[in-house]
DNA sequence: CGATTTTGCGTTAACGTTAACGTCAGGCGG
DNA sequence: CCGCCTGACGTTAACGTTAACGCAAAATCG
């Protein structure tokens, strides 16, 4: 490892002037610059990150601005556990996690929370943000100072100096969603989109990849079927009452969104068992006992705890560690279905086990052993 | 944050005592051991791993004993990406990695890889073993001082005092695929299940969790069909030679190991699409163009990049970062279609993009872009 | 031209941990 | 009683980087 006391040597200067050199801090001649930058280049000079850190004892804040967690059927407490798991990872380094929630239904919230980052600025070192509330979203990202790096989560806002961003592709989701039910309809029948007002950008990306994978089906026809969600808080239970009641022959429901469940609650109270197929989006809690009893056939899941999980670690890897990090995180469309659900939900990337060694041993698995 | 030189003010005595107790490096009264430890617990001190390192300045070398890259469809190549991606991720800490590889079929082979670690002991400080051959694997672990922490990957011997086991369960792979395989052959048919000679146990499982899952479906006949891999290269595809022969009626056939292209092979030479319904294991390159036509339907991976990229994250976590790592991880059983196979092989944990920022904003993403 | 600022550098004390080394008292054998 | 050993500590110099401080010489100003 080359040290900065070798690049000193060899420029024949101080290791203070390395130093001033390496971070621009002035008071260098133009030629000892070059001449230094020159040698560190050589050299192949990497700075030792954790002499860096043991000296500049720095306590970077990392701002996670994403909606209250309990929205979306408790959807957004799922990205919160995976940025309290990389936190508890990087444990030894000094990193503190900000959560800035706001309202999904109100950009005067998100307005708000975004103000309350930029006004701490200085004491913020990087940001994760869930851009739902897309117009509002660009405005704010708009303001960003260019030296504090963001990483997008869940979605992003297109043409963004983003370090880097963390999403799955709507369209192509939508588009398995389709060949799924396909083969749960076998090839026909009825099949219903659920739809909500107001509309949110990246669901629509869903709907109209499920519908676009569907069309070449001739005989599977698709209605779509709209409510508005300020009506009341069992939205989809009731509007599949209207799909039931408008559409008797029809044999899959497809729920874009974490409401499945409301769904699922109506076939279970109404329909046979196997006779409509459902197939709904992310694992929050609600869906689970629905899809276990089969009531939901699959489950689509972004892994939304991953996904902020990557993002604490892209940032850290940035300012920590100096690695260069990808600009594009396209995170794999997770099929979920009773069979697997368990080792999604049991052993995301949340679970952390304290247990010292023996305790380890003697653990009852509960689950089938591998051998014998 | 607690430093060392607090401790020892508290407890009356140097820091270099307190090192000592803190290392068990004697030269230190049972008194005082005991009055440092109890301020230590009270403090909830702990060291600081930057100045740790700093100061010891040792390299960490973590072996990784798996098959050879090239075997099962170069199977194992996928956990040394993973294995290189964390060490890439971890540049800035000295980590060596040491890959010792073994023929798959030869336990006098895994045994001289093994060997060859156990000789280098004072060199390795960790390890990570993919156990393919159990039973040597078994007389292999029990070899491994009680210092050297080791992760299993793949699969894992029971009753061992492994760091941590990172793995898929075998049983409910097979009982997912034979869910999907319902799904394809609509409950009703003739399915094919292909083994192989000589016999291995995780497989078997497989194969276990598939029959068991299929046999309260009375339509579904299951058939096992059994190839010896001596006798020569491709084995499977001409075990679909004899299935298409003895079993006309076949309408789905089930390939619990990597080798699902070669069936996919004959059926595409000798088959109308659509009519056998193929699933099989992992995301090996030659599987691929195959599940892209459709000739394999699902293919099951279990993420061989994420164990081996686990495996390195974990001894790190342990050894270099002091932190409680999960006694086992049971990775998620993800199906993989034509339409989220892109997302699987692309955005692996295996890809890093090095571009600069600017480089990064001008790049054509080739893919449907979120919002407009 | 003297006074003051600026430029360009060198020096040094941290940061927290580690381990080699020094020291001093007590114990033990001869 | 002397020499030697060892147990139980304290001291200190690293590890590599950072930034405050110091200090000349050069540049600028009144």
């Amino acid at each position: 490892m080359v040290t900065i006391r070798e690049i000193a040597q060899k420029a024949g200067v101080s290791i203070g002037t390395v130093d001033r050199a390496l971070h621009n801090r002035g008071r260098v001649s133009k030629a000892t610059q070059e001449r230094i930058s020159r040698i560190i280049a050589e050299c192949r000079y990497k700075p030792n990150v954790f002499a860096s850190h043991l000296s500049l004892a720095k306590q970077y804040t990392f701002a996670v601005l994403t909606p209250e967690p309990e929205q979306d059927g408790r959807y957004w407490e799922l990205p919160m556990r995976g940025i309290r798991k990389a936190a508890d990872e990087l444990k030894p380094y000094p990193i503190r996690i900000w959560p800035v929630h706001y309202d999904k239904y109100s950009e005067a919230s998100f307005f708000r929370a975004g103000e309350k980052i930029l006004k701490s600025r200085s004491e913020v070192d990087g940001l994760v943000i869930a851009p739902v509330l897309s117009a509002a979203s660009e405005t704010f990202v708009r303001r960003i100072p260019p030296a504090l790096p963001y990483v997008f989560i869940d979605s992003y806002v297109p043409d963004t100096s983003c370090l880097s961003r963390i999403a799955q592709n709507p369209y192509r989701s939508g588009a398995l969603g389709a060949r799924l039910m396909d083969l749960l309809v076998g090839g026909m029948g009825t099949v219903a989109v659920c739809r909500m007002v107001p509309r949110d950008y990246h669901i629509d990306d869903r709907v109209n990849g499920f519908t676009e994978a569907l069309r070449f089906r001739k005989d599977v026809e698709i209605v779509s079927f709209e409510a508005d969600r300020k009506t009341d808080e069992a939205v989809f239970y009731h509007l599949a009452e209207r799909i039931l009641a408008e559409r008797p022959s029809c044999n899959g429901i497809f729920v874009p969104n974490s409401l499945g469940h409301q769904v699922a609650q109506l076939l279970k109270e109404r329909v046979q068992p196997g006779r409509i197929h459902l197939i709904g989006y992310d694992l929050v809690e609600p869906n689970l006992p629905f899809l276990k009893e089969g009531w939901i056939r699959f489950l689509i899941s972004q892994r939304p705890d991953v996904q902020g999980y990557q993002g604490i670690q892209l940032l850290v890897q940035h300012l920590l560690l100096k690695n260069p990090v990808p600009a594009e995180m396209n995170l794999p469309i997770d099929i979920v279905t009773a069979e697997n659900l368990d080792e999604h939900v049991e052993t995301g990337p949340q679970e952390r086990s304290d247990r010292p060694a023996d305790a380890r041993a003697a653990r009852p698995s509960g689950r089938r052993a591998v051998r014998k």
